[in-house]
DNA sequence: CGCACTCCGCGTACACCGTACATTTCATTC
DNA sequence: GAATGAAATGTACGGTGTACGCGGAGTGCG
């Protein structure tokens, strides 16, 4: 009798259904707002069904990056990236335009779910590598096998690779920062909650605070890749590695 | 009459003291074991206590970040670094090695509580400037004041300050990921959990999943560093910034 | 010395969360 | 059409964050 509620989505869920409508969720409303009451109320079911596909909503966090990595490599996939005069020069190294081209795949997700970045940055610090989503572990070799077709050795390989993954998360990281505290605010002043730093203790944050946001993020992530790669030879190079690793 | 349980730190209160807990917790138990229910039996406590120290949940998260990067300060303001052949050369601009230093307190403190770094790099993302800790904006104001010393206009400082950031961070965030499976079992091929990876799909995973863990995490950090921030000359440098920023 | 006032910690209560388990419903196949 | 197995349900329990009202300890004043 009281069937007709409203989401009602019908029946026959699935995994791919089921992190859909958690993305969706998350984009929607929050991170805290990702319940499993919540999210199985979205599709129309009850709760309980969501454990057939997610165990549990640690597994359903998991899920959440999952879902990210897969849209970074559907986007790899897809993209035709147009030739560009201030990046691409005819005789680049193909291994670094590659890595541009996921970088800017990667940063490209992270602006169409901003939400999930926390998950995205905080969730591999306690899953380990071989337990990571199958999409985070084919981009992940991808990386790799362009690496070593470009004549890498290992441990250089792994050097660029944790070079590239610090560099382009901790630039999202910082990119997508809070800096406005009352975006209904019209005086710019109460928008940015200055009145709560003191001009004595803070003169310089108060003067650069309205600046901020003020720059082009993925400038600076293919700048910032290109200083931390671009002197690197295409040969293996003593001198990028410490004395590190036995 | 059943007064003596056992934690029974006798009364008084105060921010300092709850905060100290909630870290010395968390650094014992994980995130995870955060609980205002938790933290006040540590404490010797009825849990609404805590309130009148934390404003909730939220705010003891807050409180997380502030105690972390009071850490940091007060490391900054004990420590005398020691000359390094390979780093302090003489005749090296100030501001560079008081970003290592800074960089190299907030690494140290990383160590300390590898816990609460996934608070310290996803609460920025949702709480605006202007309500940043106290010792967050101390650390800041202090990073600007030095640029500013130096003689970087505002733009400049913005963008070394945004770099800084980004490397620093999102390189502690791919040191302290997890790669180990099962920490107890001998045999390694287990213990990395290499049997979930397939041979035929990830190849390149499999031969170098052993070795992430194999570097020098500190001489990573100050060499990118250097490479991010060392072609940069004192005076503004147009090349630096891209178009951006009107 | 007594009194009032303030603050601090306590206790109750409630809504909501994740999820174990047993049950019912449904789609499919004989 | 009956049987069978997977899929979704319903119930129930322990744990979580926190609004609210209370009591009691500490401090300042007269």
């Amino acid at each position: 009798m009281a069937e007709r509620s409203k989401p009602e989505r019908r029946r026959r869920l699935s995994r791919p259904v089921v992190l859909a409508a958690a993305v969706a969720l998350v984009d929607r409303e929050g991170l805290a707002a990702l319940t499993m009451r919540r999210l199985a109320a979205d599709l129309g079911v009850e709760p309980m069904a969501l454990y057939r596909y997610t165990d549990g909503k640690e597994g359903l966090l998991d899920g959440l990056v999952e879902a990210f990595f897969a849209e970074v490599n559907e986007r790899l996939r897809t993209s035709v990236e147009q030739a560009r005069a201030d990046t691409a020069s005819a005789a680049e190294a193909p291994w670094r335009t590659e890595l541009r081209r996921v970088a800017r795949a990667f940063a490209c997700v992270v602006h169409a779910h901003p939400e999930v970045l926390p998950v995205v940055a905080a969730r591999p610090l306690s899953v380990p590598v071989a337990r990571r989503p199958e999409p985070w572990l084919q981009l992940t070799e991808h990386v790799f096998a362009v690496l070593a077709r470009a004549g890498f050795d290992d441990r250089t390989a792994l050097a660029i690779y944790r070079t590239f993954v610090s560099w382009t998360l901790g630039c999202l990281l910082v990119d997508k920062r809070q800096v406005v505290d009352n975006p209904d605010e019209p005086d710019p002043v109460l928008r940015l909650g200055l009145h709560r730093l003191s001009a004595a203790d803070y003169p310089r944050l108060r003067a650069l605070v309205p600046h901020f946001a003020e720059y082009d993020d993925e400038r600076e992530l293919t700048d910032g890749l290109d200083k931390l790669l671009g002197r690197m030879p295409e040969a293996p190079l003593d001198a990028f590695y410490g004395r590190g690793a036995p």
